[in-house]
DNA sequence: ATGTTTTCTGACGATGCGTCAGAAACGAAG
DNA sequence: CTTCGTTTCTGACGCATCGTCAGAAAACAT
């Protein structure tokens, strides 16, 4: 019974924290990082400021738990697409999936990332949830890589000298992330420059991106719509029916 | 004398304008934007901090008067570029190098976008200015735009049915826009997870991509190498020796 | 020299971050 | 039920920053 009450008390605590992560995380997206104040923050979660900083040690701290989450739920978004059965460009193109699935159901936690990342605010953050981070990006990388010289052992892709399975990897990454980028900015009206389905677009740079490298099977021997949906329904059923 | 004492006058406020201008360009590098603060930048600039607020109205506002240089200078780069006689395909990898040039040149200019451009802060900029920034935007995308739609008409392109060249377009911006973003971020260590030339990183990302759209000539066909050489002497002459 | 206009100044109110002494809630023991 | 020690919570406080504005200073005109 002891226990029992102090574990109720502990568990409060925690799902208070939980509690402000996630306000933290709306008023992020919703007033910027300038308004989101701890004042703000502490009236929301009903409790005090002090007992915000109980939990965090200043501003900069939420923002980098948040990034954490962040990183953490998309790694797991990777390592799913990563077990879909098929040829290795089949799935790379399922990492590619999970990515677009990602931003589109959680545009918030990109978003929050995105501060972070420009903010230069990492320095300020706890050295422990830097090194967790940084596990975390080479987790994911690790991932690309993998399917990149599975691709390589089988055949079906051969780099050019000057181009390693890293580099490939930061390319896929780059188109992604820097059309993702374009997408949440503000002040880029992609609708008013012609572009109607910018994450099409971004599908299909990756795609012609890899044709021009040869892996095969190339764009044109191979239905990959027909994979993109089948990839959808079978990895990524809930994430797709729901939305 | 006296139009000329006023001019002088004149003068010298436009060119304290400049001075903020620059010592808030340094400041917001050197200690992010929370750092870069106003009763700061007024010592700096040696006048208080009344006089900073004659010429902007706010903090965002001098943001927002950065980015807006930092996109006029680019554009003029890209302009530039444009101009260097050659194919199509060799016009637009002028294209990239200007922007690879610009980020080298320029980091602290780029940095101040990305700042602008995360943290929503263009709502509170003056409408005029926001005005401005789309015009310049409209513009370098139609440089870009106008190449491709010159390719096509020359037969050396010829897009696949749902890829429209305004797309093709948002490709490339999306691969340099996020490579480079990946490249300043200080939270990625990019010589750490293999990636020692990220530059050249994104121009093969790009080559390959215009490869897998079989924009003629292709990689395999041409020189691009000598061509790089070749836009970096003829175009850009100053900034690739200075630096 | 004196009046007028422009420009500059820095103190001020408002707001936000992070702290900390005291208040309140909790739990144990008599 | 009371008492007392411990844990948790609170909000006022010190400090820093933004943006303002009444008055000072400088520039200019006559």
């Amino acid at each position: 019974m002891l226990s029992n009450m102090l574990s109720r008390k502990q568990r409060q605590i925690q799902a208070r924290g939980e509690l402000i992560l996630s306000i933290a995380r709306r008023m992020l997206l919703d007033r910027g990082y300038v308004g989101m104040t701890m004042d703000r923050i502490a009236h929301a979660a009903g409790c005090s400021k002090g007992t915000v900083y109980q939990h965090f040690s200043n501003k900069e701290d939420i923002l980098a738990e948040l990034t954490l989450q962040t990183a953490r739920k998309r790694a797991s978004y990777f390592e799913r697409a990563a077990t879909f059965q098929g040829l290795p460009r089949e799935r790379v193109a399922a990492i590619g999936i999970a990515s677009e699935l990602f931003i589109q159901r959680y545009p918030d936690h990109v978003h929050s990332e995105r501060v972070l990342m420009t903010a230069s605010l990492w320095d300020k953050a706890s050295p422990s949830r830097q090194e967790a981070f940084h596990a975390i990006l080479h987790r994911k990388l690790s991932i690309v890589s993998g399917i990149i010289r599975d691709a390589i052992s089988r055949g079906e892709l051969t780099l050019p000298p000057n181009f390693s399975p890293e580099e490939l990897s930061f390319g896929l990454w780059s188109a992604n992330f820097g059309g993702q980028s374009l997408i949440m900015a503000p002040d880029v009206p992609l609708e008013g420059i012609g572009i109607a389905e910018p994450f099409r677009a971004i599908w299909l740079t990756c795609t012609y991106f890899l044709d021009g490298l040869g892996w095969r099977p190339l764009s044109s021997e191979w239905d990959y719509s027909a994979v993109r949906q089948r990839i959808s329904n079978e990895v990524f059923p809930n994430e797709t029916g729901a939305s």
